[in-house]
DNA sequence: ATTAGCACTCGAAGCTTTCGAGTGCTAAAA
DNA sequence: TTTTAGCACTCGAAAGCTTCGAGTGCTAAT
């Protein structure tokens, strides 16, 4: 009953390899003359013709109109993607150029999304989106209280990983900065290193003002259990809008209005990348059937991190005929790269670079 | 010598008036016979047709092409801008609701600005730009430091106005907590309510860890001080792209390309608002001679914060063709919510909402 | 199985025509 | 003197037409 699997031969293989690569880089359909004349395959254009017909039956391929050259399908584009093996790597003196910009600011944490979003954007000719490296499982590292104006406070939280959260909050009696400082250095010794649930557990444990700021504690590591990361950040929107699949401005509109809904990006994050492994790069082409809004666009996507500190996301937006191999590459060292950040910067003592020691 | 000065009369005022009002709602060329028919002047369109290529003649109307209505210059615009009095203002409940989501998150500074954001898109239906409040001088207001690993520690700083800095740094010597929270105790009550150049004047007073922590302090101050303003918040950049002068592909790009230019808005920021007082709106209109990558764009910009305090931006960018009277109207209200906020934010001890009292 | 050859298709690009909104001017009316 | 009716004129937008050629599918020969 079952249909013998659906193969394509080797010869299929290549010219739907070739078609999808002319493409994407020519925007424009492929012909069988084209292939003929651009790879010098030893085949006749008939011949080609055949198989791209074959292959447009199979789905890989589909035709503009009747009379035009054939363009891939996501199918098409989704095999193509598969047997992709390690193409268009970033050289390597432009590795270790960004890798120096990075530890310039590695003192910056703030400033990595930042940086990074700004060189894959530059890297991929696409628009890159880029979420900070956020905690699981929120662990505490420190907490501060500062007094501000009478009875209101700042609660300034340190998580595991380098982030940092506040929160105003207002108390219902008047305390001096002496007596907040010594309940945050209460508070420090006896949550440090725990999560919420084990923090939530043991605040009954205090009463007072002790009592107030460990439920205050607990309520914010809460909070940031649930943020699944706190802010996106874009760049290279108008390399986008410069590929000439956007030149109707309803889809380009269509396009950005993805990046514009956090919603949507959180979701495409929780769904696809967050069960992955750090390091792995998953590729997204047009919605993949399931994001609706996101037809006319692919999304190259890979979560960085180091396990147990703290994890985010890189991803690059472009057409759906995007050059998926650079893409992929730079994705790839990117999300390396920060994985590295973060890792030297909870673990490794010994980088101290010399012009600090004076 | 001097010219009589080139005055209009009150016809031709409301004609232009009319005429720009018209344009901005049609997106298209306006004809006499259309401003006679849609607002009943007492006039044929022959003699509107004579004002307006008077107007034409003074530089406050153009044509397009020969055979086609007027549009205005950038001049009429301004004039028209200039005349324009509390109009289209965001209605009582609506203002309402906006200032109870406020409220609702008045613990959460970090998030007033992408709240402000979205809201101002929505108003004005186009791109809202806007920063976070920022000290102009920073004042300290709390050190702590933090030790993380080994050498490492993280250092934050409070400053006045709740802007949170931090900064990772690495120490020739390994100290524990403790020293590390004394020091920031006796650097606190040092450096308390001191701006950045009586601080690093006063590092020298100190030796041993406290001299290099004070010495961290001063450069971090200063870093806060050179920064214009953190980060500048941006929603509803599709809005835009939906405008009919922005379907060209070219030129939609070159006006977002503005949005993600940081370093022209810092420009624009620093050049315009910055010298204002808090509370006015002011409106660029075609990048005013000055910014020729905005001549297809306006852009309303106000300040907002409390002198002393901290001052941030609320800007609105959108086509030429702008509705104007709704636009400054949302920006002059969004600029007075966040006034408050951080006013409220620093002053009022009373705002204790009952369900925090427990 | 491959290929040369050929009739056929159909969109893109260029050209022409039509249409009408809007103008400027002039001469009459107020 | 100001306003208005009237009219010839202009010129872009839209629609229709033609041309061009890339690319196809099919068939018959290799």
């Amino acid at each position: 009953m079952v249909k013998i699997m659906e193969e394509l031969t080797e010869r299929q293989k290549i010219i739907l390899t070739l078609v999808t690569h002319e493409h994407i880089n020519s925007a424009t359909p492929v012909g069988s003359k084209i292939v003929v004349e651009k790879f010098n395959i030893g085949l006749s254009s008939a011949t080609v013709r055949n198989e791209m017909s074959a292959l447009t039956d199979l789905g890989y391929l589909r035709q503009p109109h009747t009379s035009a050259g054939r363009i891939p399908t996501d199918k098409g584009y989704r095999f193509f993607v598969g047997r992709l093996v390690r193409e268009g790597e970033i050289p390597l003196s432009a590795q270790r150029k960004i890798s120096h910009q990075f530890y310039q600011m590695r003192n910056e944490v703030e400033q990595w999304a930042r940086l990074a979003a700004s060189i894959l954007a530059q890297q991929s000719n696409a628009a890159s989106l880029i979420t900070a490296p956020h905690s699981e499982h929120a662990k505490l590292q420190h907490v501060e209280f500062i007094s501000t104006y009478g009875h209101q406070i700042l609660m300034v939280l340190v998580l595991a990983g380098g982030e940092l959260r506040q929160r105003i909050q207002n108390l219902n009696e008047i305390y001096s900065q002496e007596r907040l400082s010594s309940a945050g250095h209460l508070l420090t010794q006896h949550f440090k290193g725990l999560e919420t649930a084990r923090i939530t557990q043991k605040v009954s444990e205090f009463s007072d003002l002790e009592l107030e700021l460990a439920f205050l504690i607990g309520e914010e590591m809460e909070r940031a259990d649930a943020t699944l990361s706190g802010e996106i950040y874009l760049d290279g929107i108008t390399n986008v809008l410069a590929e000439p699949e956007f030149t109707d401005a309803g889809d380009a509109r269509r396009a950005l209005r993805v990046l514009e809904e956090r919603t949507l990006l959180y979701d495409l994050f929780s769904k696809t990348i967050m069960n992955n492994e750090e390091g792995t790069v998953q590729v997204l082409i047009g919605g993949e059937g399931t994001w609706d809004e996101l037809k006319q666009c692919s999304i190259v996507l890979s979560k960085y991190g180091v396990p147990g500190i703290a994890f985010g996301t890189v991803g690059v937006l472009g057409p759906v005929r995007m050059a998926y191999g650079k893409t992929i590459s730079a994705v790839r060292f990117m999300s390396g790269m920060l994985s590295e950040m973060v890792s030297q910067s909870h673990f490794d003592e010994n980088i101290i670079a010399p012009n600090e020691v004076e």
